[in-house]
DNA sequence: TATCCATGTAAAATCGTTTGCATAGACAAC
DNA sequence: GTTGTCTATGCAAACGATTTTACATGGATA
């Protein structure tokens, strides 16, 4: 809403976006009528064009290098070939690695998206799906975000927290996950294993720790309580796994390997034991959860647990052109698969 | 193209977009004409209409929830409020941290922004820019992106290789960043430095060798050449800056400091001294670039010149929004200014 | 020879806005 | 009573496509 003094000249920088040739002038250059035009350049069935002269239109189309105006074609036939995405920050791994799945698969399917990143605010998160709404999303993937309530365009969600009607959920398989930590550890002979809970306001920590407790009875192995700890701090930093591991220690319960959250506390709980003289894996073995870029910096490397971030990213895209195209009764969920990838902080236990 | 066989009823699609009121709707509603209320709600200048006509098309507004269509808009006004943003990669910190910052400054102006990755693809860079221009982008920033020559609307590059006509780059203030660096190791009582040189297709990597040299020079300290390495390797992992740190150890020319290219190498570096028993930073200090988030993780943690990403982010988008309002005259150049982070890896020389 | 259908093309309506120009009425000045 | 200036609003033409409907042909059929 700058100052407008009046000043006719300045035309408050609409500048003319880059020239293109219109439909009209093609078929003015062709003589023939814009619809007709239309009609061939967009394949439309049922029409009766002799051949001849759908040659010449996708000739001069192609000489005249016409690209049709998305906005205008948007406007009357109400499909934007865009989507929004939810995020809640960007410049984080684990979103943007998403991101880039999506991306992949929409461009192939001709789609571009908007991003907003809310930072977790609420007010933020209705304003700006409003926002996409309004700007023609045809859809949203919500990627890590509350949503509240139902929207009126289809909504996949990525590791969403609640289930709202109408709204496909993506998600890891986390008994599979837990599954394939426990036996790694188990293969190696470890059988006092400590766990770390994650924070009560990260979405996985519930769904985590059930398939843990679950696949752990399972395979006979035992928790005891001494030997589990809990995250609580809202921290993104290692530092976030390095007090409960001091307090592991403290409990003087023997324990030949760790559990942990995620990667980043993975990576403090090393510190933590390298801390006391503890040698990672060869005194304990640690085992994360993410494999996030850093996992494979570290000393030692991390073993963890991949979660497919691209390829969710990729099937929650497939997931919502289907909703929109109709083409496949909706799925409320969907799961993937993670994947264990070893790497240096695990090794057989000791003796 | 799917297949198209007549049905008619399935419409392709074509679901319609979450009811809102329309101009029209509302005009009617308020028994006024369209363009009256347009005129209202828009505030443009130059029109009488009386204050009691204008509070009651506000209130009817704000009653309806009318939400101006922007396609609509956007088509008749030729402003779109929507930029392309360029990237070679998602998923990589470095790249989306920029874009975080651009996201902040741009939704404050009210845009959005496409985002389009090319994975450093040439014709894809072509292409996405032919596509963001189709989709009404009225401006694009391109980070790390090897453009080619003009395109026909406003750009600004972020860590562009080139100068090209009419684009303005943002970069980084690399003979600061070097005195940085440089004068934190010298008054640790760094003397006997040893460098690592970026590869030469990064796009740094000549401007920051370059800036060393000079202030080196100037302040005093030698560069012997046995204590230069060259980075080779098309990598961004550690192991890039392993094998360069072997090489300087096997050419037996002692040195108390490396400053490496960039964090990831560092990292490696920091490895391969520690695996010949050399400590760090006791025995040699390593000091990284970029202040990756991985830099905080590491054993020991790392010192880095960090460069502002969201900040370049922001300062690119004001840049970019300039342009495109033609509020300023536009600038070549834009600079910003290292820090200096000081962590774990780099300490006092020894004896 | 009149009727009908298929074929090729054009015309018009529409999508939801913005914007330049027109106009009707009120009032004042001459 | 004419002219002129305001005021408040309306009208209609864009913007650039898509989509529905209409209109000429020309040949085939009855």
């Amino acid at each position: 809403m700058k100052d407008s003094t009046g000043d006719k000249k300045q035309k408050d920088g609409a500048r003319p976006v880059h020239h293109t040739t219109s439909l009209k002038q093609l078929a003015e250059h062709l003589g023939l009528n814009p619809a007709t035009v239309s009609v061939v350049l967009n394949d439309v069935p049922g029409r009766s064009i002799p051949q001849a002269t759908r040659d010449r239109i996708k000739a001069a189309a192609k000489e005249l290098n016409y690209q049709p105006n998305l906005l205008a074609r948007s406007l009357r036939s109400r499909r934007t070939l865009t989507i929004g995405i939810l995020v809640p920050e960007l410049g984080d791994g684990y979103h943007t690695q998403v991101m880039s799945g999506i991306g992949d698969q929409l461009i192939k399917a001709g789609y571009f998206y908007f991003t907003a990143h809310h930072r977790h605010k609420r007010n933020l998160v209705e304003e700006y799906t409003r926002l996409l709404i309004g700007r023609g999303a045809q859809g949203i993937i919500a990627i890590d975000t509350l949503l509240e309530h139902p929207i009126g365009i289809p909504v996949v969600a990525v590791a969403g927290h609640k289930h709202i009607e109408g709204v496909t959920n993506v998600l890891l398989d986390h008994r599979r996950a837990a599954e394939l930590a426990l036996s790694h550890l188990y293969s190696l002979g470890h059988r006092k294993i400590a766990f770390m809970r994650g924070q009560p306001f990260s979405s996985d920590s519930d769904e985590r720790w059930k398939s843990l407790v679950a696949v752990a009875e399972q395979m006979g192995i035992e928790i005891k309580p001494e030997l589990v700890v809990s995250l609580e701090r809202d921290l993104t930093s290692p530092e976030l796994g390095y007090p409960v591991v001091q307090q592991l220690l403290a409990a003087k319960e023997p324990f030949t390997a760790i559990v942990a959250f995620n990667d980043i506390s993975a990576i403090g709980a090393i510190r933590a034991l390298q801390d006391v003289n503890l040698k990672v894996p060869e005194d304990v073995s640690v085992i994360g959860f993410d494999d996030i870029k850093a996992a494979a910096y570290t000393l030692p490397r991390l073993t963890t647990i991949n979660q497919p971030l691209e390829e969710i990213g990729r099937i929650a895209t497939q997931s919502l052109l289907n909703k929109i195209h109709n083409t496949v009764p909706p799925q409320d969920e969907i799961t993937v698969e993670p994947e264990l990838i070893v790497r240096e902080s695990t090794g057989p236990v000791k003796g």
